[in-house]
DNA sequence: TGTTAGCACTCTCAAGAATAGAGTGCTAAA
DNA sequence: TTTAGCACTCTATTCTTGAGAGTGCTAACA
């Protein structure tokens, strides 16, 4: 632990010039810390103070007559050992429960809403991930004819989820047969993840296995056309202009960046996905997310469950300078709740 | 026609400045059109006809001692009377063939495939607007159950559009009374338009009508809430991030109440569809949007047709110095390219 | 030894002044 | 009717200046 090089005053100082810095957006100097803070310590001590973070890599200077700013490793150390856990308020949560009454149960619209809950609310960037459909657990499919070579797929997912797939077909399939293949499709496939149904549809040996006497050459027509899905992760942002709010984006071409990747969905899917551990709420600060273009950007994420033991991943993307505490507590609140809507219904 | 207060010099000479000035972007000084363009006029001559163009409203002034440029009523002159129909080059229409050869047969991709292939043409901003699907035909539904409480209503439209719907049904509704109820449903249903299927489901003299000795409780509770649709247009946006690249967009108040604008999918629907005619190409200069934060954009729509003879809207938003003759020709091709491929199939 | 007051030093930012350059409008001549 | 010439206007750039903010250092102090 590095962090121990740090007595509690060193702490202390970073806290409050962070928080300071958060408020203001503009370096703080020592007078304005001894003006807005009691630490019982003189502007010159606590400049002494300031030169030893700076030394350790914590705070950085604009140049040499300016107040100090925090490093990302400064952040880091922030979020990691100095925030405190800052609970929503009542308006927030109501805010966030409402949101949901609204939506309906559609499971598109509820990842929509969740985007749009999150950006109102921390007035950043919202970013919700749909689960993996290759990890989603088919609950039900319906085949749907639409002409005498195509057929509409609706593959129901035990998450809610729906995925409508146009798929072709062999000539001169009846009605009935096709009814017959649904059925035995159903049979056979239903409870299964898709990662698996799609080997078995590629698997000679296994599609005997798993049909045994139903077997047929339109079975596994259908099935393999049905089940050659992408890997496919959606991507919900809203509040992508709340950006323009933050000095620290003043000029164009620092914007611009940001939008270049965020109109980049898999990018952002990457970026929003990559080394997320179930369940548990992350930070990434600035150049961390190994994003090009989002070094400026922190990113707070957290995973949601959905039915079938499924996540997906929702977050906040804000300015390195954000309200940590408060993002976290959005986020954490809003997983939760999303988890919780999953699970009791739909 | 006010127009005709123009003689042929006047024209030419506002044609000269729309065209040097959608190059450069840059007021256009009567030097600049001596060197550029053949006129055969001194600077001197070109002044008076400038100051005369000035009065009559199509050219301003930034300032005393900059050259001129279009107003919005001079590039109306320039898009109605004076700009001549150009072909896409060989390679553009092959581009737009090559984008939706790699899509595949889903309307939904084929719509997000149609806004990125109009902004990767044009560079400015491509929206697709998918047919309203109050006028969309039925053309066949399809009911999946979910669980004791709930269906998933699959309505596959004429279009080849498909929308889901999650829907509340009465309790303990046996699978075979759902099947009967989605026969029934499709035998009587299947082929009108949504608008006129609602009006039924609300009205019962006229759901008696329809379904004559069928009628049933079970019956009237999910039709109604199948198609108790809300009146909906799908959104398709690409290329936002292409105004970063316009010199007129260099400061950041003018992209951002752009950008605010455009995260407003109804509005850009409204503005996209409003006053739209069936089938023409239509340009909007400037301010004529009449969309607060867009008085900097023009706008270059058309329609397109999808099977069931309904109509959806692209467009091409971008700054109001675009190269109108070019846009106007993408999307040309690309509405016709798109109607073409609904025609032939799906 | 840790803390503090004081002061010189550095750097930014805003305002003002000076200059060059671009482009016009007007006048008078062709 | 067109054009050359010229005075005039406005912008954009550069440089200077001065005020202000904030630091680092030193020396005194508890």
């Amino acid at each position: 632990m590095t962090h121990s090089v740090l007595d509690s005053r060193k702490y202390a100082v970073l806290e409050a010039i962070v928080n300071c810095y958060n408020r203001t957006a503009e370096p703080v100097s020592s007078q304005k810390i001894v003006r807005d803070y009691d630490m019982g310590l003189s502007a010159a001590t606590l400049r002494n103070t300031m030169a030893d973070l700076e030394e350790l890599g914590y705070l950085t200077h604009p140049h040499t007559s300016a107040g100090r700013v925090p490093t990302e490793q400064g952040y880091r150390v922030y979020v990691d050992s100095l925030m405190t856990d800052q609970k929503l308020s009542r308006k927030e949560r109501q805010f966030i429960r409402d949101g949901y009454a609204a939506s309906s149960r559609d499971f598109e619209e509820i990842m929509d809403q969740t985007s749009k809950i999150l950006s109102a609310i921390s007035h950043h960037i919202g970013v919700v991930l749909s689960p993996e459909l290759h990890e989603s657990i088919l609950r039900r499919l319906e085949l749907i004819s639409i002409d005498s070579e195509h057929i509409l797929a609706v593959l129901l997912m035990a998450s809610g989820a729906v995925k409508n797939q146009v798929v072709a077909i062999p000539k001169n399939l009846s009605d009935e047969e096709l009814y017959r293949i649904n059925r035995i499709l159903n049979e056979k496939l239903a409870g299964l993840p898709l990662k698996q149904i799609r080997q078995i549809s590629q698997n000679p040996v296994k599609l005997r296995a798993v049909f045994d006497q139903h077997l047929s050459d339109p079975i596994v027509t259908v099935t393999r056309n049905t089940f050659a899905l992408e890997q496919e992760t959606h991507v919900y942002i809203d509040g992508t202009s709340n950006f323009f709010s933050h000095p620290e984006f003043g000029e164009v071409q620092k914007i611009e960046s940001l939008f270049r990747v965020l109109e980049q969905k898999e990018q952002i899917a990457d970026l929003l996905s990559s080394q997320q551990e179930p369940l548990g709420i992350q930070v990434l600060i600035g150049s961390e997310n190994g994003c090009e273009g989002m070094e400026m950007c922190s990113i707070v994420r957290s995973s949601y469950r959905v039915r079938g033991n499924q996540f997906g991943t929702i977050g906040v993307i804000g300015p390195t300078r954000m309200a940590y505490p408060h993002i976290v507590s959005i986020v954490k609140f809003t997983s939760q709740t999303i988890s919780e809507l999953f699970e009791e219904s739909l």
